[in-house]
DNA sequence: AGCTATATTTTGAATAGTCAAAACAAAACT
DNA sequence: AGTTTTGTTTTGACTATTCAAAATATAGCT
């Protein structure tokens, strides 16, 4: 029995949420609901049935995981995005401030032969246009945990390597302010009173604010 | 209300039975269904609503016609199939006899972003890689009607331009022929009794029988 | 402990698509 | 005209997915 799409899309939001809270902790149903757009009703629901699959781990009242088959299918639900997202950036000269929306059409449709041979294609790249880590075919995903504007040390060169929000007029905006991944920048300042970090990226001096901030992945160099 | 996979299914074989049938008469509902792949009950309600949406003309127990919008919408599926068969075989190195499923699929999730991405990347190609015709994005199809290998002169030279089958072994027998669209041949003579038609393609002498002979389409030089 | 606020589950119902089998219409053949 | 064959429609039922609103549980606060 394959996965449906909506299938899919529950077990990646899981992924997704399971990944930004600290791990061990179970993903409450409201969350999930949220993440995937639907009533909280309807999560319930869904989630029961995937409990029933083996697909997740389900505990009423408190809240989701998925169980390692579930985690595996996420996975690959996840390299077809990403690897999708690279190639119609590389290859079909998209934006990468566009490429989210038809990635997560395309994710559950492409067969495994496009996929692999996308792959190829690209060079078996190891992350996509925002930075996210692409999974090797047999699910692996190594994912390190970065820096952000927020954390880094100040007035040290460091990199731009990940931002982890896929809202096309954030990306644009950081597009035009020099701040894609691969650029090199330096964090000056931060204000807390002001909510706001200011950093040095080309020649400009760009103040954000710290959610914002928290968006952009960094590396030091 | 934008057009479920399942819809668009509909329109397209009922596109497909119109134009292999005399027009003018209705598609006999046994053969949608066939067509689609459902037991007939399924079809008759399809149909009905598809009557209610304005996008079919219905007649009870004789058949059913594409309204003027049903066949626009037809096209435009007609148009993202064919251009993204032509873009596995050109940009992805595909083979054309393996395309037709991951089109079928791919047909009704690209954006129209990307197929007008894909039709500029190609060189707003006139055909796709089995020679048949793609429609333009405002919804016209150019659809000369060719001879086949049953219907052309003999012993003369013309040109493979289009197949009209989709199975995939037929089609690598095709090519292993040298009969792949684009290519030179003659028919030498054709056995009425033995049910056969024989051709010189390249060095090779080929017999194959008149059903398939009447799939492979011709233009005289 | 008792009450309130918040989150979760249940219930009842809706939509899209499907099937199998019974009922029926049209065509074809005596 | 009467009967059989063939094709079509209707009926009743099922799966997957969803929602709104009622019922219930847990957690938080007094």
């Amino acid at each position: 029995m394959l996965p449906s799409s909506t299938v899919e899309n529950y077990l990646k939001a899981l992924h997704q949420a399971e990944a930004s809270m600290g791990n061990e902790t179970l993903v409450p149903m409201g969350q999930l609901a949220n993440a995937v757009g639907v009533a909280p009703g309807t999560a319930t629901t869904m989630v029961k049935a995937l409990a029933e699959s083996g697909l997740v781990e389900y505990e009423p009242y408190v809240g989701v995981r998925l169980s390692s088959a579930g985690t595996r299918l996420a996975t690959l639900v996840l390299r077809r995005h990403r690897l999708i997202e690279q190639f119609l950036v590389e290859v079909m000269g998209m934006s990468w401030a566009d490429v989210h929306e038809d990635a997560e059409q395309l994710e559950h449709v492409v067969s495994d032969r496009l996929v692999e041979r996308m792959d190829a294609m690209l060079g078996h790249p190891a992350v996509d246009p925002h930075g996210d880590p692409i999974p090797t075919a047999d699910g692996a995903l190594a994912d390190p945990d970065y820096h952000s504007l927020l954390t880094c040390p100040l007035s040290t060169p460091v990199t731009v390597t990940r931002v982890t929000d896929q809202n096309s007029s954030f990306l644009r905006f950081l597009e035009a302010q020099e701040l894609k991944p691969g650029q090199s920048i330096e964090v000056e300042n931060r204000n807390s009173a002001a909510d706001s970090v200011q950093v040095l990226a080309g020649e400009r001096r760009v103040t954000i604010g710290t959610n914002a901030a928290s968006k952009v992945l960094i590396e030091i160099l």
